[in-house]
DNA sequence: CGGCGCGCTGAAAGCGCTTACATCCCCCTC
DNA sequence: GAGGGGGATGTAAGCGCTTTCAGCGCGCCG
């Protein structure tokens, strides 16, 4: 019933290891003889087994993506710009999502993907450095997106000056009681993406003397947003500018405000960060990042990594502070 | 270096048939040997090479999940749905994107994933009828999720029902001047999302004796529906109601309806479908639909067909019709 | 005109597992 | 106490490829 390499070999009339040559494109075999196994291969409709080409080849054409979750709208563009460079160099795409309530969790399920992939893309993951060397000794070939480590190649925007053009726009406007909306507490892993913009919107405030008043967490979720946002516009002393680290945190503090009947930007200016599709519609300013093209980038330095890898590189990728209607001058008192 | 069965039989003091057997759960094996197995394998860090276990078994415990797209909303949660399943039931998770712009796209796809996995999931593809032909062909076990095709298992919401509700809520409030956006236009296949929801939304308009007057398309994107809004509502006879067939088309519609000076709801009602995280914030009437767990019930159909199918399944899930604020009485003529 | 080298092909040995099938031994039954 | 049955284990034959190595034939050089 199924077609292996050797009916292929006989029906081309050669040897299984010439079909095996001339189909995967080596050198040494006649074009005549190439075209003919080409041929014998079409006809009969031949197509290899993986799991054995893996298990003779030792590799297993496999890139395996481990994220935090896939439901957001950075997870997704990262997902389509990932997935367009795999499938075009011919490697399957393994997901796996890492549950972050578990602490181990990246690490175990590094351990588990890393025998079924040729290459390791971890995206928006904060490790620990303990973390970092557990998978250092697990997988051959990793690369982050979206963070940065120093064992590993990595992929990312500039964060700190994001955030800190972040800072002086509002600190600019004559906001001077600024809250951030951050991610989960008590992580604070250098060089990581919510540490990062924690430093650089500090930084860009600071140059026009300012400085953040609080910080309230989110999880990086709208519903998040909210309830930060609630947090942050019903305590004793309200901050007249919010920079969430997401647009969708962003958009749950628009609607905390909203709720609460603080009017954006007169009475309170938000800003987010990713420049989501929805963020013009909702009239948010936010920090433009191209994720699908980093995610693409991120995928080739994997397959770059492949065949080779030197030092680590870690590329940056712009981004654009977008000005839009949520951000204002801030109230007189 | 690398370590294998012949070690942990050799460290046990067994054959490898045994550690094979003892370390997979199989019977017959004493429970002192089981453990002895157990102990040496975890002592030397074993982990089975997944490749020669599948070319011996000749499976994979890999399921394809092939989408149109992963970056919008429908398909994040749909894909943590799965994801959550697959990964407890110790399944990997091979993922492929269709190029919808590729005629054969599906299909050709299908077939590279066929032989890599035991099952796919097709999710919210709609195929013609060769095309389902092409993928019974080539693969063993399919389900699809999001669209229905009698062929396959089927994991959906009452697109009709759903469809006819907003229908209903809409001509009770008045309106008679309605109109619909749908994602692509010319594909009218029957039992699919856009077709069943089409149909359900005229059945229910017409009960009280109301007419579509109007369809756009809207390519099932944020942009798509801001286009799709801006013709309808800039031609010569407006419609005072629209229902997109997406959440994410709404809120395009919504921002078209902004940029005219349309007010939503006083001027133009407008209706989505989803229940997406934003549509709460921005007051959107919508048909909830619980994706994730869909896509869990997806997942789960195609294990449970791995051990022995029958006829096809069709399940269906729920959706309830939330009232938000963008719909309202249609405006006095 | 013989020999050498090179391009092409074939034979065969794995890759690391799974799984019949054979074997052994212990215990129960008559 | 012998025969039989069944649970536990071992042996070995693949699974369908890749890849090394050897072999073969041809053209070219001296």
């Amino acid at each position: 019933m199924k077609i292996t390499i050797d009916d292929v070999a006989r029906e081309a009339g050669v040897s299984l290891a010439t079909v095996s040559r001339a189909l995967r494109g080596l050198p040494n075999v006649a074009p005549a003889t190439r075209e003919r196994v080409q041929a014998a291969a079409d006809a009969l409709g031949y197509r290899p087994d993986p799991s054995a080409s893996r298990l003779a080849a030792g590799s297993t054409s496999t890139i395996g993506l481990l994220a935090g979750n896939v439901d957001s709208w950075f997870a997704g563009r990262m997902l389509s710009g990932v997935e367009g460079v795999l499938a075009g160099e011919g490697f399957d795409l393994l997901l796996a999502i890492a549950d972050r309530s578990h602490p181990s969790a990246v690490v175990d399920r590094v351990r588990e993907l890393a025998p079924r992939v040729d290459g390791l893309l971890l995206v928006d993951l904060l490790l620990e450095d303990e973390e970092v060397e557990a998978v250092v000794e697990s997988a051959r070939v990793v690369v982050t997106a979206g963070s940065r480590t120093e064992r590993f190649d990595s992929v990312l925007i500039d964060n700190f000056d994001a955030a800190a053009q972040v800072g002086r726009h509002l600190a600019r406007l004559g906001h001077r009681r600024v809250a951030m909306v951050d991610g989960e507490p008590g992580v604070a892993i250098v060089h990581s993406a919510p540490f990062e913009r924690a430093r650089g919107f500090r930084a860009g405030l600071a140059e026009e003397g300012v400085e953040v008043m609080e910080t309230a967490y989110g999880e990086f979720t709208t519903q998040g947003g909210v309830d930060a946002g609630l947090r942050l516009l019903s305590a004793r002393e309200t901050p007249t500018a919010i920079f969430a680290f997401s647009d969708e945190m962003a958009f749950g503090v628009l609607q905390a405000a909203r709720s609460l009947g603080v009017r954006v930007p007169e009475d309170l200016s938000v800003v987010g960060f990713d420049d989501h599709d929805l963020a013009d519609l909702l009239g948010l300013t936010t920090v433009r990042q191209d994720v699908a093209a980093l995610g693409a980038l991120a995928a080739r330095r994997v397959l770059d990594q492949l065949e080779g890898a030197g030092a680590p590189i870690h590329e940056v990728a712009p981004t654009t502070l977008v000005v839009r209607g949520s951000t204002g001058p801030a109230p007189a008192r």
